[in-house]
DNA sequence: CTTAGGG
DNA sequence: CCCTAAG
């Protein structure tokens, strides 16, 4: 049997330059269109290892190569995406991509016709593996100062979907066809990998090459189902072995995970499964991330809990997530690596979303729906401007869409205001209703879309004394709920519901409730008003609170700050209070800790 | 239920 | 203003 020659990825050193030229390009802001990647001819050995081939081998195959230009791979346009290249490739080309292994040279056409069946599994296999996350075994993952250097292979995988044909040069390729998380991060191609490089992942490559040799088919499946995550009815051994090779390779190359996890079951189980051994809980946990915004709304669902206990969070991915998250690139695809605490569900929820939109931008042959997504990315942020009237001045303020899923409530409120006769009722419903009457509500107030809209009678709406501004501000919020005609189609920018301006008689009470209750006793503020926070809650208080402590902060550091909404003497007695509290919650430390002390 | 804080 | 984690 002769040396056979086959167009093969270069996951030793050439791979590491090609990142590092992405790396070099994307740090000079030069966005090239497409990421190479690179080929270099091996030999396969008899035992199925990937012998580097020699100068001589070489000569000969650029021959071959010349000879055979049409019948090659492409280069594929920049947008091209990986799907674009499978689906166009003719049966030759696959032909050469399954010669990567070197076991297609002893197949015939009629192995060949039948490999034709499976040629769509195949095809998702390649894909699959080379999505797949490959976490390094643990050991790979120690020191972290370490791994800040290799941030950017997370864009390794790029490489794999855009496959250029590239003439090998003759560089030298590591046996183990380790790739090593720990290559030098600077641009200069050649530095070689740091000595940590040589530590070897715990499967060795050829070890389990020649542990599929000695395997039945139904290990073979077994272990088939292990790399790919599904079953394989497949009975052919050699067929077999050739895909799950491929697939570890795959798998191999692309050091990285997170990127791809959370889209696509099979990838999650793809990636349970390679590691089911040891680290199905954290392969669990990663659905559960990804899949945070399936229980968003049933906090004692025992998924949510784990996805939120504590535990996750000293798990692998913790790990190599955290890592990654430094990276402005993938700024927002990962949680901060500075959060303390565990993340809230939201905080989940949304960053999942955002995933799934920067997955698309990023690998489009994940998106099936490319398209819509793109769009709502790049409409996602509304600029424009709204009146506000505060202390019964109108005053323009950018408005942002902070695009929340929409909350019930909203047709309490509107149905609060046909029935209820005060606003204390309307915010008792407001707040306590349950989920069935909120349908039969929300049903009710379909049928009174041709009554009255005129806003509520005032004189019913605050039992006594309401001041000046209360007008203005339930004028305010009443046209919150349609202030847009009979269809109550409101084509114009949404929004913000719910949104009372705090009047200056409020504010003013407020500042009197902290000096004379103090800080944080919003409840109690509340309640000694009276009515003068009748709509506000203790927590509406507490960030009102929060609001003018920042807005006393700013005129402070730039004084001569322009006029704001809020009346300067009132920002004064702000920063007073502050000051006041904060020197009351010193002197509380001094005397805590004394105490501990002595 | 209240408070503190992030969103 | 909303939401949620902690007390």
């Amino acid at each position: 049997m002769g040396p056979l020659f086959g167009s093969v990825e270069d996951y030793g050193e050439m791979f590491q330059d090609s990142i590092a030229q992405t790396r070099c390009a994307s740090l000079s802001s030069t966005n090239q269109t497409g990421n190479p990647v690179v080929y270099k001819l091996v030999r396969v050995a008899q035992d199925g290892r990937l012998v580097p081939a020699t100068d001589e081998e070489m000569l000969e195959v650029k021959d071959l190569l010349e000879n055979n230009e049409n019948d090659m791979p492409t280069v594929p346009d920049p947008g091209q995406t990986e799907e674009d290249i499978l689906d166009n490739w003719s049966p030759s080309q696959f032909l050469q991509l399954e010669s990567f292994d070197g076991l297609f040279q002893s197949e015939t056409e009629e192995a060949y016709t039948e490999n034709l069946n499976s040629r769509l599994e195949f095809k998702e296999e390649l894909m699959h593996g080379s999505q797949m996350l490959s976490t390094l075994p643990d050991t790979e993952f120690k020191s972290s100062s370490e791994l800040v250097a290799n941030e950017e292979l997370v864009q390794s995988e790029v490489l794999l979907q855009e496959p250029n044909r590239f003439s090998s040069n003759g560089l030298s390729m590591d046996q183990s066809m380790d790739v090593s998380p720990f290559s030098d991060a600077t641009c200069s191609p050649k530095e070689p990998a740091s000595p940590a490089a040589a530590s070897k992942p715990e499967f060795s490559r050829d070890a389990g090459e020649r542990c599929l040799k000695n395997l039945s088919i139904k290990a073979l499946q077994e272990t088939f189902r292990a790399t790919f995550g599904r079953e394989t009815t497949c009975k052919d051994k050699l067929s077999l072995k050739r895909r799950i090779k491929m697939g570890r390779i795959n798998t191999r190359v692309v050091p990285t995970t997170s990127t791809l996890t959370v889209d696509d079951n099979n990838q999650i189980g793809g990636e349970q499964n390679i590691y089911n051994d040891t680290d199905d809980a954290f392969s669990k946990v990663m659905v559960d991330e990804g899949r945070a915004n399936h229980c968003k709304d049933s906090p004692s669902s025992p998924d949510c809990i784990k996805g939120d206990s504590n535990d996750f969070r000293h798990s692998p991915v913790e790990a190599s997530v955290d890592h990654y998250s430094g990276n402005e690139d993938y700024d927002g695809e990962y949680r901060s690596a500075k959060r303390a605490r565990k993340p809230t569900r939201r905080y989940i929820e949304e960053t999942s979303k955002i995933n799934e939109k920067q997955q698309s931008d990023k690998s489009p042959m994940l998106s099936k729906d490319e398209k819509s997504i793109k769009v709502a990315s790049s409409g996602g942020r509304v600029v424009a401007t709204r009146m506000v009237s505060i202390s019964g001045s109108r005053i323009e303020v950018p408005y942002v869409s902070h695009a929340r899923r929409s909350r019930p409530r909203e047709n309490i409120m509107a149905l609060a205001k046909f029935h209820s006769s005060s606003w204390e009722l309307s915010n008792d419903v407001h707040k306590s209703v349950s989920g069935p009457v909120k349908q039969e509500m929300q049903l009710d107030i379909n049928h009174q879309t041709d009554k009255d809209y005129s806003k509520p009678n005032l004189s019913e709406v605050d039992e006594d004394n309401m001041e000046p501004e209360d007008i203005d501000s339930s004028g305010d919020s009443s046209d919150d709920n349609n202030s847009n005609n009979n269809n109550g189609v409101d084509l114009s920018i949404p929004r913000r519901k719910h949104h009372r301006a705090w009047t200056l008689s409020e504010v003013t009470t407020l500042v009197e409730g902290v000096s004379t209750h103090g800080v944080g006793k919003w409840s109690v503020i509340k309640s000694r008003s009276g009515s003068r926070f009748a709509h506000r809650s203790a927590v509406d208080i507490k960030d009102k609170w929060r609001n003018l402590l920042k807005a006393s902060f700013a005129q402070t550091a730039s004084n001569r700050m322009k006029h704001g909404p809020i009346p300067s003497k009132i920002l004064l007695q702000v920063r007073e209070l502050a000051q006041k509290q904060s020197h009351a919650s010193k002197a509380r430390f001094v005397k805590g800790s004394r105490n501990g002390f002595l």
